[in-house]
DNA sequence: TTTGTAAGTGTAGTTTTGACACCCAAACTA
DNA sequence: TAGTTTGGGTGTCAAAACTACACTTACAAA
């Protein structure tokens, strides 16, 4: 195209994206980090991350990457801030767009994982990690719990039917604070777009707890005018 | 540095920000907008931009942009969102992150901003703007207001000192709702960072009205703890 | 001195939020 | 089979936050 003589003076640079994945279990969130069996920085941590290939938009290289390590495509994504400090890849200068995703901690590829020297790290307990990932990580969570004290995005660390009590404490671990149950009860029933699916968990408690789920249709009904 | 080795079978591409630079006149929020009298897709809007250089890092490229623009140094930007898409750009691939930066519409340099064949435009009369400025508008201004509502930058947008009037008449031009006068003046009572100057503003009452100012080591000392 | 203009001020009703404690259903155990 | 254990589920009241609402004041200009 005769338009690329306008760019061809201007200095190209690489574009990574890093992923933080979010998961939850026993009541914390996780991260899914590696342990490098690979240069650069091999034998750190650091998030999952990969170089955005020709041809690929910035959305579908953060899928590819988090699809990769754990095998699960459709996962609730969204970008986070890009960093462009020259100095900040010491090996040599990339821009690297961030990326939080959110899963279910039950349904990744634990064989992939394995192979990719990836373990879920709960959040007090994450390690030091590589270039600026350390700050990648602090946005990421400010941004996280902002969209979920605003929208119910929280939801997709959970699995399809979960109860009141499940949630709850999802929220408490987002939030880092605890709830009054009653009033988080209160809030949850008028929300139609959470709803009853007549189904009973029974691993929880002897009673038994109802199972509820995230009506897409009636939220959208709801927010989208 | 030999780590370079790692990184050179990944493709590289050019990066590019866009500014979306906010002005407040007349009770309306504005852009400065180009008419483009260069190529590529010269005769048509678009927003300040320009390619990031060796070196420099997204956060200085986009101050060099509005800077050259407008003379004005030091104003408050915030990074919105980096895109991506491999056809974004028509002529060849390039990533640009979007930066939205508030102006003093008193202040800039107005010789600068001619010889860029640049012009303030009202919200609503902003035209069609070349490839994804669109969506860049779009998304700036709704994370403007969401900052907007959470912490006082629209101070950024006034001069240093301002009256209650002015102040609300903003507000109601970022918000897009009016207002209600007394609600307001109280709100702001509550705040002891938006402080009386002692000064009295004779250019819009016959009656005269208090001039405020926004002082940043009150603020910073409430809420950064 | 009258008139016009924007500045400035208080209250009462409503809504939202937050604190708080007990009973229930079922499974397990003695 | 009675008793115990465990998490599930429920309502009220007080405080705080928010919203609606209308008149007086100071000054300048006519």
């Amino acid at each position: 195209m005769a338009q690329e003589a306008f760019y061809s003076i201007y200095p190209k640079f690489h574009a990574a994206v890093d992923c933080i994945i979010f998961g939850f279990e026993e009541g914390e969130l996780s991260l899914l980090l590696l342990k490098r069996n690979f240069e650069p920085a091999k034998g750190e941590w650091s998030l999952a991350g990969g170089f955005v290939e020709e041809g690929e938009s910035l959305d579908d290289a953060a899928r590819r990457v988090v699809a990769e390590l754990t095998g699960l495509n459709d996962l609730y994504m969204r970008q986070v801030h890009t960093y462009g400090d020259p100095e900040r890849d010491p090996g040599e200068r990339v821009l690297s767009t961030a990326y939080y995703a959110l899963v279910d901690i039950k349904k990744y590829d634990r064989e992939l994982v394995r192979t990719h020297n990836a373990f879920w790290v709960k959040l007090p307990l994450i390690p030091r990690l590589i270039f600026d990932h350390d700050r990648m990580v602090d946005d990421a969570l400010r941004f996280m719990r902002y969209q979920a004290s605003v929208k119910p995005v929280g939801i997709n660390l959970l699995p399809e039917e979960f109860t009141l009590t499940q949630l709850q404490t999802l929220y408490e671990a987002i939030l880092g604070e605890p709830i009054d149950k009653r009033n988080f009860r209160k809030r949850i029933a008028g929300m139609d777009y959470i709803e009853k699916t007549g189904r009973i968990d029974k691993t929880s408690s002897r009673k038994g707890a109802a199972l509820y789920r995230f009506n897409r249709e009636k939220y959208d009904g709801n927010f989208k005018i």
